[in-house]
DNA sequence: CAGTTTATTTAGAATAATTCTTGATAAGCT
DNA sequence: AGCTTATCAAGAATTATTCTAAATAAACTG
């Protein structure tokens, strides 16, 4: 562990807002500033690699990446951009949903949605109200 | 429905193996020679717009095109490379495993698994044997 | 501790999938 | 036929990411 990994580390604990590369990249550069793009990427690189960091890919848009280690999907908001950690329920798998054959060997799952988060959900039901009086 | 966008669809339809753009790019050359790889774009593009196929993506590999239009997940096969449609079970959601807040409003999911294809998987088994006699 | 190997960092060049631009072509209307 | 609009083709441009090569730092070895 060099101290670019701790920082692009420290930079992803420190705001879990799900950050791409160049966004570590930024923040990373305020605490130590002759770091390079290059080395971002290899750290992340590093540090998925050795399990403590998930990159986390949405259509073709650059890659982000997340500390949360649990088993979780990611909600991408239309309406902020933002990205939402969700939540596995206890006791269920994938499999319960997804009629996986028998003889699959899984080793790694990927769930995202897309649509609108809590808060952008209700400030657009303000928007465009269906059954509400003024 | 021009004669490119016919014969981009019909190229999916063929051979319905997820193919990259490239992939359908080589295909559709073979019946129409003076099709360009933009046009190819231009009519995936126009297609998943208008929601005939579907555009797969998994991790930051080249996206892959499907026709498929029920509700399914994709196994990318670790092995051979190939790409399986999983369904999705009679009457399950992906909120019976997602811990979705209430007031979420979910616009599309993707969901991928990467692993081993029920041929590869065997085929492995057979390699690397755990408790059988030769 | 000097010398040597090995891993890491940096800056910039290279890559690759996709998108954009521009002019040509075709299709639909009046 | 003449005008408008959409589509196509070819190649240039874009962009996230990876690679390269040189510099630096860290880790051993004697």
């Amino acid at each position: 562990m060099t101290d670019q990994r701790r920082a692009v580390y420290d930079a992803l604990m420190g705001q879990r807002d799900h950050p791409t590369a160049v966004e570590v990249f930024m923040r990373v550069k305020t605490k130590m500033p002759t770091i390079s793009l290059a080395t971002v990427y290899n750290c992340l690189e590093t540090l998925t690699g050795c399990g403590l960091v998930k990159a986390v890919n949405h259509d073709r848009e650059p890659s982000r990446y997340c500390p949360n280690l649990t088993e979780h999907a990611h909600l991408f908001c239309d309406g902020c951009g933002g990205v939402m950690d969700i939540p596995l329920r206890a006791r269920r798998r994938p499999q319960d949903i997804w009629e996986l054959p028998d003889d699959v060997c899984i080793l790694q799952h990927e769930v995202s949605f897309r649509g609108l988060c809590p808060k952008c959900a209700t400030a657009d039901a303000q928007k465009a109200p269906r059954s509400r009086s003024k």
